[in-house]
RNA sequence: GGGCCGGUAGCUCAGUGGUAGAGCAUCUGACUUUUAAUCAGAGGGUCGUGGGUUCGAGACCCACCCGGCUCACCA
């Protein structure tokens, strides 16, 4: 048997021992007069001098983290809500069963104290326990205290672990929270509501990508996750919805990599009588506001680099090929006017899909600082309205931070035979082998032939802005769980059923 | 999918072809304001998996599994 097996063995007969004392190893409720972080608060900031004069009682539950044993007295530190309290029991201000009780704990077992509150003689804010109890029983080894968990194979499988081993990470995950409170916050505040719409789909559009197909066992076809939610938007601002959004998951069958997973989460926000650059100047204000309402300001640390997002640049894609060229035989802005020139620079097949190949392989991860680039070519925007004065290009813009992709916002294609016609040449495309150019979808031309307003729309993305906003690298550090292979054997019902069988080892304690 | 890196005790990691190690954790004992508590002792290994080379493999070779970085892919 592993020494892992052992010990849990070993912890697992001490649920005997704790019931034989006079506690329920599970599933009691707790009724705590203040959180950890509500102590914190609360008297991180007194003095031991006003601590002792008021003489706080309190009666806090948390999670065993550290036990430094004295004989008849003892420290341990709980962790609540991902912070830290210590306690202080000593034998005296014990039952016997309590004292007995807490000599059995283990790391990561979760128990209440109730007690007053003092500083230790190194000034640590501490609960002098007069009362303990016993909440939930851990029968597994934790991670090592200083180093903590690292493995991110681990960190990722048993997010549960990491967020013990790790607060840390709860923190990150506040902070995700906060990003999409805030844009929800926002938009309701200028008057859009939040709609939910089909995640399963008949036909799937609204991007260029790859989907995953399941299917519907009575109804007998195969439905597509979603890759957007676009269409369906569009279709509400045609039936007079005229400011809506939704924020949630949309999948892509395509690799995973430090900034995508399969599933990730997309707002996408639609608005009446407006353009792509009424939705440059609401970009601006949610991603200000958004910095602010994350972190406190509106620039934010990212990777060493200071993201001013309270102020965004804006370039046009061609001047931004010529601004941010890496290497040498920086263009003139004539050239990148110039087909000849594109098409000696890139294999693509049109002076659009050139121009784009060149902004992509020289200019976008130079943009780091919170940038607006605008005026994309029409053969990459199917669903995004042409420019009045340049037929070749759409009123549309793309936001980057941090060399990343976070945000796409056009003025919407509302004339539904153009519609029609860009279906086409994507259907065109596919013939060609292009298996992410769009399909044709006839519900949603019907929907523009009864008259769709003008309108602005863009997505945001919203795990990038979170990685933004958290200082993360990964965007598997701001998913909760992110997609990995799936886990071999695990074993844990065969430990709990062998451990069930087994007769208690060892009695319980003399009290 | 390609390239590179990694997988050794529960955790964090050493281990240069020759008896598998350390710290923490665990177990036993001491200790009534400690804090990476301390002190004394003990137990704990499918070296990712499977082949191969060798007198001898944790190490070298091959294949595979899992993960990371990166490139490709991803408007």
């Amino acid at each position: 048997m592993s020494l892992e097996q052992e010990q849990f063995e070993q912890r697992f007969a001490r649920i005997r021992e704790i019931e034989a004392l006079g506690f329920r190893p599970y599933g009691q409720r707790f009724e705590f007069t203040h959180t950890v972080p509500q102590v914190l608060a609360d008297y991180a900031a007194k003095t031991a001098e006003e601590i002792d004069a008021a003489h706080p009682e309190v009666r806090v539950a948390g999670r065993v983290l550290t036990i430094r044993r004295m004989g008849k007295a003892g420290f341990m530190h709980l962790q609540g809500a991902g912070e830290k309290l210590q306690v202080y029991i000593k034998k005296d201000a014990l039952t016997e069963s309590e004292f007995a009780l807490y000599k059995l704990l283990d790391l990561g077992d979760v128990i209440g104290v109730e007690g007053y509150l003092f500083r230790t003689r190194t000034g640590e804010l501490s609960v002098h326990v007069e009362k303990l109890t016993f909440l939930s029983k851990n029968l597994m080894g934790l991670p090592e205290k200083f180093h903590g968990l690292e493995d991110v194979e681990i960190r990722y499988r048993q997010r549960y672990l990491d967020l013990i081993a790790n607060p840390e990470v709860q923190t990150v995950f506040r902070t995700r929270a906060k990003v999409v409170g805030s844009l929800r916050r926002q938009l309701e505040e200028r008057g859009f509501i939040e709609v939910e719409t089909p995640m399963m789909q008949s036909l799937y559009g609204g991007a260029a990508a790859r989907p995953f197909v399941t299917h519907h066992n009575t109804l007998d076809i195969d439905l597509f996750l979603r890759i957007a939610p676009e269409l369906y938007l569009k279709r509400l601002i045609s039936g007079g919805m005229e400011r809506v959004f939704e924020i949630n998951r949309s999948f892509r069958n395509e690799g995973v990599s430090t900034r995508h997973n399969p599933e990730f989460t997309m707002l996408e926000f639609y608005q009446s009588y407006t353009d792509y650059r009424g939705m440059m100047h609401l970009t601006c204000e949610l991603l200000k506001q958004l910095a602010i309402d994350a972190t406190g300001s509106p620039v934010v640390e990212f990777q060493g680099q200071q993201l001013d997002f309270g102020s965004v640049r804006r370039y046009s894609v061609r001047e931004a090929v010529v601004e941010f060229w890496q290497g040498p035989d920086k263009p003139t802005p004539e050239q990148v006017r110039d087909a000849a020139w594109l098409a000696s620079k890139s294999g693509k097949a049109t002076p659009g899909e050139q121009l784009m190949d060149l902004f992509e392989r020289h200019s976008e991860q130079a943009l780091i600082q919170p940038t607006i680039i605008y005026e994309y070519p029409v053969e990459v925007s199917p669903l995004a309205k042409q420019n009045a004065d340049d037929p070749t290009m759409t009123d549309r813009f793309e936001v980057f931070a941090a060399g990343m992709e976070i945000g796409n916002a056009y003025t919407e294609l509302n004339d539904p035979n153009e519609q029609r016609r860009r279906f086409e040449s994507q259907l065109a495309m596919r013939e060609r082998g292009d298996d992410e150019a769009h399909q044709m979808d006839e519900d949603f031309l019907r929907a523009l032939c009864y008259g769709m307003p003008p309108t602005g729309g863009e997505g945001l993305g919203v795990d990038r802005l979170v990685m933004l906003m958290t200082n993360s690298k990964s965007i598997r550090d701001v998913i909760l769980f992110p997609q990995l292979r799936p886990e071999g054997e695990i074993g844990i019902a065969q430990w709990l059923r062998e451990a069930t069988d087994k007769p208690v080892a060892t009695p319980a304690p003399q009290v």
